[in-house]
DNA sequence: TTTTAGCACTCTCGAAGCGAGAGTGCTAAA
DNA sequence: TTTAGCACTCTCGCTTCGAGAGTGCTAAAA
């Protein structure tokens, strides 16, 4: 078997189509069936020549002597990187995406599930968006909110519009008005710092601002190695209802991933470690590094402004899953959702 | 047929065990069987004829002739109302779920997602819980923080310890100090108010605060008739692995519920309209009525403080369902998250 | 009157057998 | 280089069949 060939013109376009068929089908495809469904101007015997060579290549695949062709991960790979990554998506799609988005740009927090709803309706598979996370986040306002004895609600706006809460629980109940003293002297302090700054200030003299600084600290930090803690997810019912889902245990594992949050911010971290943004990252079939993901794919890309605020968006499906159709997406969703992150940064830069 | 039949101690102790070991099983219970597996000091013959009594009263139907028996709905809500309904979760589960919530005690955030996460454990199911939802909210602080260009987070924070957010575009940028201004003005005029009496207020002279004012009596108003947003669940796959899931279309379709958020709200209005607190209300089957619940249970109760602030809380399965197990642990939780609630009330109301 | 032993009967389920169909690889001719 | 022809292989669906489980009924026992 020889690896890594170079294919002819012919073989790329036979390889093509024996990847969307069996996509569709879920059925190993045959030399016959082929020619006839695509009226090709060859003869099954030449189809079956061309096979024969793809399959020595690792591209294809015999489930048993006498079954038709299926493609390997390897043949995925092959039609991913040569033939599909390039491609556009339609621009019907692409018009009619937008302007949903231009219908939702004033409420920014629809903008996830909506990302989220178009890739699963797109792709037909299961999606994920996560927030986008300031990378390095500038201190912009705080505020401190009592709510019940000695809890208080805490909210922290970031630049990039990134807004955290969080309840804490104090030693002593504390009146509204210390709160916001509190809050007012911290404000000063802070703004428009980063982290960094903030942590090398000179410690406060205050013992409930002191107190209050070491949770916005952590609350900062947190977030930078871990991923921001929204992950809208959609579309899980269409990849349960895929024959391999149905069938292999194997399969129904990977759902656990998208139902234990930790899980799947794990998995995102180790697919997608760094923060460039642009390309759209193909997993197919685990590639053995991932376990949990036998027989499923994932198509992930990175959103925003690298070094300021990015985010992650993908899909999630069986092996057999229609890349023609969901790279595209992913790609243009990723691009569309830069375009928005960027504009709302470039709009807090001429505030200032 | 004979209906609404009173049984015999016997009968119902043989329901009793055909119900569990169906439920364990998921094949139909035969007479031999049963009396070698409990070890009953009956015949199977003896057996035979209370099963054809019960399945005369139509609790039990066999899947053809020569099949062992399994419970009819009819069956199911007998074992139900009759059986299991008083039973009481064991002392030890008790205590361990009592512990865990007092390990997250102060972090009231973790309360939804960690009852959700016990119930779908015990109960081997899916779980939701939605957080607890203030019927006669008064208004306690709000805040409103700029976070970029005409963008305003506003942070209602009501009686209860509820919080709701919302962000706003107004029509012009506004500074952070005429937010601040408005929002004080508007904490004066509104404190300890309940919705009719702020609507009941003289109009505005500020053109700001009587937009805001109005913002905050539509989302304050927005939810007394709609459940509150978040809903939290767990346990899907517990549920996706059970046979009828695998095999049948319309249970596969019911998961899709659980997706759609909004179709999930729907059917709970539906199902629990008033918010009496206390019974834990059982669903099986869909009993003619939810045509998306055949094949499916669900055991639903409401929990917090009638008249002040109220949440619901369920388990969604199978028809065969662990009731026995079920019907306690959501009783039990119902009342655990009722007493959270009330002490948060009452810790509130001696801040007074 | 209630329980049970015995028995005939019914139905499912898995194994085995079998033939059709789809698909292949190879060879030799176009 | 392509293709027709052919022998071969393997799956899949269908049928058959017997074992096993379960029932209902009857008549005897308690």
């Amino acid at each position: 078997m020889q690896m890594l060939a170079d294919l002819t013109e012919r073989q790329r376009f036979l390889l093509n189509l024996i990847v969307r068929e069996y996509t569709e089908t879920a059925q190993p495809v045959g030399s016959r069936n082929l020619v006839e469904k695509y009226h090709l101007d060859l003869s099954p015997a030449t189809i079956r020549n061309e096979m024969a060579v793809l399959t020595d290549f690792g591209y294809l695949r015999q489930p048993h002597t006498s079954a038709g062709r299926i493609p390997t991960e390897e043949g995925y790979r092959y039609f991913v990187t040569h033939i599909v990554y390039q491609a556009d998506l339609p621009e019907a799609a692409r018009h009619t995406i937008s302007h949903q988005f231009y219908q939702a740009r004033q409420d920014v927090e629809q903008w996830m599930p909506l990302a989220a709803s178009i890739l699963a309706r797109h792709s037909r598979a299961a999606s994920l968006v996560t927030a986008p996370h300031a990378e390095r986040a500038r201190h912009k306002h705080l505020e401190l909110i009592s709510t019940q004895g000695r809890q208080v609600l805490m909210v922290l706006v970031l630049t990039g519009g990134e807004v955290r809460q969080q309840l804490l629980t104090l030693a002593e109940p504390v009146t509204q008005k210390r709160l916001s003293e509190a809050a007012a002297a911290l404000n000063l302090a802070c703004n428009g710092k980063t982290t960094e700054e903030i942590a090398a200030l000179p410690p406060r003299a205050d013992a409930l601002e002191k107190d209050i600084l070491t949770l916005i600290l952590a609350d900062m930090n947190r977030d930078e190695q871990r991923l921001s803690g929204e992950i809208y997810l959609d579309g899980l019912t269409n990849v349960l209802s895929e024959p391999e889902f149905l069938g292999s245990d194997d399969a129904r594992r990977a759902i656990r991933l998208f139902e234990e949050r930790s899980l799947l911010q794990n998995l995102l971290m180790r697919v997608m470690p760094d923060s460039s943004v642009g390309g759209v990252q193909v997993v197919i079939g685990g590639e053995g590094k991932w376990e949990e993901l036998k027989q499923c794919s994932v198509v992930l890309a990175r959103y925003g402004m690298p070094g300021q605020a990015t985010g992650m968006l993908g899909v999630f499906g069986p092996t057999r899953m229609a890349y023609s159709r969901t790279i595209p997406t992913v790609r243009f969703m990723a691009d569309l959702l830069s375009g928005l992150v960027s504009e709302t940064i470039a709009g807090e830069e001429n505030e200032q």
